[in-house]
DNA sequence: ATGAAAGCGCTAACAC
DNA sequence: GTGTTAGCGCTTTCAT
């Protein structure tokens, strides 16, 4: 049987085999074209015989377009978020036809601009970006992109023309903190994770992510609004790395008059926290109470469960793809930007210190 | 500026501006050849001038190499264990110059074998790839993967000649086992998640992929070696799925003499202990003692931490990466079957019904 | 050291 | 309805 140099038949070889020319090969089994049903039967039928597939590569070069789709995300898909993210954007993209080459840039600019620039090369159709720094985006431009289409998730970039999908942090974190505060906390302590800080500080870094910056902001607007003073708050930034956020927990609970509760931005802080406070002997939802961003499946079976701001992370994925294929297809789309609702789902981290105050370690009756 | 039709400058370009041929350009750029310094430079500055990058694709095709690994998993990447391999196989990958193309496969074999496929079509040069069951897999032979080395990760194949990226399940889950039983433990319970069970079972299924076989012959034989008996051993065999995962485990806490530790085949089922533990207001690592497969960073900072037996996960990827791209270099390298060692990790979620023997609901004094 | 030309596998004008 | 041919962008003989 003749085969081509790689070894696999080709299509010249199915139109040998049918007797038929290469061209009529091609329409048989592309079904384009005007075509003999019997001729396309007798082709499909040669083709089978010899175990033809084609070569997917030829046809993209061919055509002009890979079916394929670049994803550009930050390191942390062992994340209980992007893990998902990413699970729903393959098989998004895989339901619409398309296939996902993944890079991962560990929340490195650098790492980012190469990742971008390698998917170009490849002739992905589109990306799908998790930018790592809102500072910094010009391998994001029209330009660089050679007019290719981009989907940032997560995370917004300001002066970018590119669809954005992102979840109301600031909403979800405003209201998680009214939950708190209905309950009767009033001394609270905020952990926030931002790549641009090295150590821990309690000033608020001048760029943060858009996702950072939302959290922070809604935490901050749900704190005003219940009249929490600012000498009630305490914030800590800092690098997302288990020692460093360790001791960050351990700063916020050595203080004069200690937090009864902590936000945390993310799963990485929560661990932290909880760590902290079982070292410590503390019992979550009584001792100390807790609440994160993002839910997980653990933060749902523990005991006591997490109060959790939870993201649509399936959704999330699964927009970013059809907004990214629609554009590819018309590209005279607007960019869109999307936001999806957050939910606030109350588990048992939260101590009731109305019902019972005596749980506040300042409590004196 | 000339332009190709995809609208990004070709090495055509590149040679026109610098007004050589492309063949010269091609050496220049790929830097292979015979060529004058002096021009090559000059070609350098045409290619940077006009921003031309080389399209990878019609390289792929020239050289019958994609410089592309296609990555099959089973669904559950969003699972401690397999996110953590598939960011380690993209890494290292990328590391040595290759890209990945990811799919998964839901457990699904059918979808494996159309994944598998798809990613043949679109010229990847090797293949990774989690089997979805252990009963078929014509779709890997060296035929239909045109000769294409492919790397198993996680679960043996028998009959294949593949080379396969394992860990000593068995003797980890031994070693759990002996550890409980040095504690003092002598009513064992074995949750076991299985995609061949529909529902749950406390029948071992026929047909078992190989890494949850060799966990359950650890338990098997650590329980063996420790002389429990096998009525003091309960087992369910049950789908990975959190109803029916949570029900087994209430099935195995109610009976006349229930188990002092359960030890699950993995996190999810891990979690179902936990989430019903709490509902009953069961402690772990005193009312109920509880080990699983797979290190997470949950297991690690709850209180109390859980005990698991630890896999190299990191490891696992990486050398599934290496081997591939050396079989990729060269074809007469003889499969390997590779078992990386596991790691007992204690932490307090096993009890030391030694010490404390009032521990064990069964204990009279 | 460089250029001309062939060709990877495929599809789409254009003929017939 | 089918065959002929050109060409996607690149590399690589083979000449010169």
């Amino acid at each position: 049987m003749p085969k081509s140099k790689t070894g696999r038949p080709t299509i010249v070889d199915v139109a040998d085999r049918a007797g038929v020319s290469r061209a009529t090969a091609s329409r048989a089994l592309s079904s384009y074209g005007r075509i003999n049903p019997e001729t396309a039967k007798l082709v499909r039928a040669a083709a089978e015989a010899i175990g033809y597939r084609p070569n997917e590569l030829a046809r993209a070069m061919r055509a002009g377009k890979s079916k394929t789709i670049g994803l550009v995300i930050i390191a942390d898909f062992t994340n209980a978020f992007f893990d998902r993210v990413t699970k729903s954007i393959v098989d998004s993209a895989r339901g619409l036809g398309y296939q996902v080459l993944i890079t991962n840039t560990d929340e490195d600019i650098a790492a980012e601009r190469s990742a971008v620039e390698t998917l170009i090369e490849k002739q992905v159709d589109g990306l799908i970006v998790v930018p790592s720094t809102s500072a910094v985006h010009d391998h994001l431009s029209n330009e660089s992109l050679n007019g290719k289409p981009v989907v940032l998730v997560d995370r917004r970039l300001n002066g970018i023309r590119a669809t954005t999908v992102i979840t109301e942090d600031f909403v979800g974190c405003e209201l998680a903190v009214r939950h708190a505060y209905s309950l009767g906390h009033r001394r609270m302590a905020f952990l926030v994770a931002t790549a641009s800080v090295k150590g821990m500080s309690t000033e608020r870094p001048a760029m943060l992510i858009s996702s950072v910056e939302d959290r922070t902001n809604g935490f901050l607007q749900g704190a005003s609004e219940c009249g929490i003073k600012p000498k009630a708050q305490s914030w800590m930034f800092c690098e997302d790395a288990p020692e460093i956020s360790e001791a960050a927990v351990a700063k916020l609970l050595d203080t004069a008059k200690p937090p009864t509760i902590i936000f945390t931005s993310n799963n990485d802080m929560c661990l932290a926290v909880l760590k902290v406070a079982g070292n410590r002997r503390m019992i979550i939802g009584q001792d100390l109470s807790l609440v994160t961003v993002d839910d997980s499946q653990w933060a749902a079976a523990m005991v006591p469960g997490i109060t959790v701001v939870s993201r649509p992370v399936e959704l999330v994925g699964r927009l970013a793809v059809e907004k990214l294929v629609a554009q590819m297809q018309d590209s005279t789309l607007a960019p869109e930007k999307i936001s999806l609702p957050t939910e606030l789902i109350a588990r048992q981290s939260v101590a009731n210190l109305i019902l019972r105050p005596e749980l506040d370690p300042l409590f004196k009756d």
